[in-house]
RNA sequence: GCCCGGGUGGCCGAGCGGCUAGGCGGCGGGCUGCAGACCCGCUUCACAGGGGUUCAAAUCCCCUCCCGGGCUCCA
């Protein structure tokens, strides 16, 4: 079966077939290093990651490539540059800001358990490229220069508007009012005249200045990937104009189309049940949240909902992942404990092999998740039920569920650090829990019940889970 | 105003013409001295409302209501 994905471009499923079979080359935004990183990017990274992983464990190659926005991403409103912004609030030098968030960025992407992309291209980096690209619009008739700024000519392009859907006539209506120097409203700078003083600037053709936001992403793409690449994705917020900017730029500069093959966005991410904004104070970074659950419980509530659709970041909701992630690995621990005193038998269960297929299918239906844990907790109650039904079990069906449940967590970046849980005392204490344990045992035959409890709940505050089942008790370790 | 998405059982969340999604919580049962874990069953065949198409609609069409988002700040 084909992968089959949903296409922002056109607004339709299509089958997933990469330019050169074999090999994906995608590009997904990346963040503008002004302040820490939010659930908001991890949501979006965490959704690609799982995309990128299951890519490759179906045996593509993936060329990964994310940029870091580090220059000309202005705020509408004040016309300011958004790094200059922050280096004003924490009296630093611009680029002592971007390395400062640039490398606050990567600790989280790799706390989250993000594969790292193959190339992290900065903008600030890539001026010169940035510069030819524009001359070469100009030269082709797309762009014109005016007053130091560069604008692209929207009426040379009949295709804009095209990815969000929006008309022409709508995106000449403003709210702002446009610069008057522009031809069209709807045109939008490529290049951008600095004042005195100004400290993210460059020399260009065109005098002093710095590149408009969306030209980066283009030029860094096309340098990196090619001129057609075959994913491009981002938050849904980045559809217009930032995308639609890009394919104007890119198609007119090549003449190719279409520049991405595929267009793939993220839903938002809101905070019970409201918009993540600095406005409304429920702003929530990265790393506090990491504070709070750990990464796979973080992993596994992003990917309980589809990559499109909103999802709502509460209480209710992360607990119910922790809940699901901890029932996994308990199960999967148990099993990992009972291979050593099962037997050399052969037989698979044939449920594995159904739930891999069924888990694939999910996962080649645009990238459907929740589909894809719902054949994982299968599974998981599967290997439950196998674990309690036998008195003697099999090494290979023990050792079967273990590795699928693994296999298929993986493969959506989830579990990548699992370990079975073992005691995290030195082998004496292991002895010593052991007695302990006998004694207690003694102390429930004579029926001294208060004494064995009172065992059990204190071992239990350290830890050490004990739960008394019909095999004899069972021994479980929390952090 | 215009343009996108949505509204599914107590909650989260798939499905998008016919075939049990799944999970959380709750209840009952099994196992248990108890607790917990686990398994089984139940939680009235739930699909915003109203029309229509169809042998058949949560799924397609129309209208209405409600929610989220975008319309040059955003992942």
């Amino acid at each position: 079966m084909p992968i089959r994905v949903f296409n922002t471009l056109g607004r339709r499923y299509e089958p997933f077939e990469p330019i050169q079979p074999g090999l994906v080359k995608m590009y997904v935004c990346g963040p503008t290093v002004q302040d820490v990183a939010h659930l908001g990017h991890a949501r979006t990274y965490i959704a690609f990651d799982a995309i990128i992983r299951f890519l490759e464990y179906r045996g593509y190659r993936v060329f990964y490539v994310r940029n870091i926005t580090d220059v000309g991403h202005l705020r509408e409103e004040t016309g300011e540059d958004r790094i200059i912004e922050g280096a004003g609030r924490e009296k630093l030098q611009p680029m002592e800001l971007v390395d400062k968030y640039m490398f606050a960025f990567f600790k989280d992407m790799e706390a989250l358990g993000i594969r790292r992309p193959n190339i992290q291209p900065r903008a600030s980096m890539h001026i010169l490229d940035m510069i030819e690209f524009i001359k070469g619009l100009i030269e082709k008739g797309h762009a014109y220069v005016v007053d130091g700024n560069v604008y692209f000519d929207v009426s040379t392009f009949p295709d804009y508007g095209k990815l969000s859907g929006v008309k022409y006539e709508e995106l000449i209506k403003h709210r702002i009012e446009p610069d008057p120097r522009k031809r069209n409203p709807a045109d939008f700078a490529l290049w951008k005249k600095a004042e005195k003083g100004y400290l993210l600037k460059w020399n260009s053709p065109w005098g002093e200045g710095f590149p408009g936001w969306h030209i980066e992403c283009c030029v860094m793409a096309i340098k990196y990937l090619g001129e057609q690449i075959d994913i491009h994705g981002g938050g849904q917020d980045l559809i217009l104009p930032h995308h639609e900017n890009e394919i104007a730029q890119a198609e007119a500069y090549t003449g190719k189309k279409p520049f991405a093959r595929y267009w793939l966005h993220t839903g938002y991410l809101t905070i019970n049940g409201e918009k993540m904004s600095k406005s409304l104070g429920n702003f929530i970074s990265i790393r506090d949240a990491l504070k709070k659950y750990e990464a796979d419980v973080l992993r596994l509530f992003i990917l309980s909902a589809h990559y499109r659709s909103q999802i709502d970041y509460n209480e209710q909701s992360l607990s119910q992942a922790e809940e699901n992630l901890r029932r996994i690995r308990d199960t999967l621990n148990q099993l990992y404990e009972l291979v050593d005193e099962a037997e050399e038998r052969g037989e698979v269960p044939g449920e594995i092999g159904e739930a891999r297929k069924a888990f694939i299918r999910a996962m080649e239906d645009d990238f459907n998740t929740p589909g894809a844990l719902a054949e994982i907790y299968r599974l998981t109650r599967s290997a439950n039920s196998y674990i309690q039904s036998s008195s003697k079990h099999s090494k290979t069906a023990l050792k079967a569920y273990y590795g699928a449940i693994l296999e298929l967590s993986q493969s959506i970046g989830l579990l990548q650090n699992y370990k079975p849980a073992k005691m995290k005392y030195p082998a004496d204490a292991a002895k010593v829990l052991n007695i302990l344990l006998e004694i207690r045992e003694e102390l429930r035959k004579r029926r001294l019940y208060e004494l064995s409890d009172s065992i059990r709940d204190k071992l239990s505050e350290i830890g050490i889970i004990i739960e008394d089942t019909n095999k004899g008790p069972r021994v479980k370790f929390r952090k």
